[in-house]
DNA sequence: CTATCTATATCCGCAACGGATATATCCGCA
DNA sequence: TGCGGATATATCCGTTGCGGATATAGATAG
């Protein structure tokens, strides 16, 4: 836990392991290897995720309060002990706010110089 | 120049520098000093690309063949002697194009996550 | 009972970032 | 004409982050 709260703009741009780990967690707590299938799977396989990013990410995510570590456990039939469940804290949760919307500027960026086109 | 000619999707994802390097090169040549600026402004000084990103960026870029260096020089009487203009290959351009798409893509994730709203 | 999947964790080489520094030219202005 | 700030390129190097390899072990299916 930081000893000064940071604002979430000094944590931008994230990198687009962070990104996606950090999207991976909107919808609620998941454990470290969750996240990982989790982000291939929202990609379509395009961004795959190995064990080193993974772990590496989520100790740095954890030491600049980005998220946190769930002590609440599911039901003990469908429980694995060896699962850590982590979510979003509330500046974690402000930080990919603010860069999904760098994100937008951005593709409007590219929409204006013919780029892309705008989605129907 | 690569022996072999890569396909762009290798290069996925860009990181920030590279992908806003890459689009300050969108609309024609500039050179070195003028993408620092460009990418300043078209981010309203969001994004700041240093001395050291940008060269070091451009070094890599024309290794890796997404820019190439410009042998045009404008009206000598709005040169300056100093300047080295670049421009994007086709496989700089088509790796921004993918990557500008991965990123619309990401925005529309973000949307149905409920992160930020749809442009009108 | 054994192979494969699940799950976490660390190690470490490599690439990239980015501030500091250096050098020199261009240009407006007093 | 000469002074200073903006323009312009380039390298150095400490720090960070990525990501494959490796290790360990419990869970699960056949």
């Amino acid at each position: 836990m930081p000893r000064f709260a940071l604002s979430p703009e000094t944590f931008l741009p994230l990198t687009p392991a962070v990104f996606h780990l950090l999207l991976s967690l909107v919808d609620g707590e998941r454990h470290g290897y969750a996240i990982m299938q989790s982000v291939e799977q929202s990609t379509d396989g395009e961004m795959k995720m190995g064990p080193g990013t993974l772990y590496g990410t989520i100790k740095r995510l954890l030491a600049a309060g980005l998220i946190e570590e769930s002590e609440e456990r599911p039901d003990p039939e469908l429980d694995d002990e060896r699962r850590r469940y982590y979510r979003l804290t509330d500046l974690g949760q402000r930080a990919l706010g603010l860069e999904s919307r760098r994100y937008q500027r951005l593709v409007k960026l590219a929409q204006n110089h013919g780029l892309i086109r705008a989605l129907t």
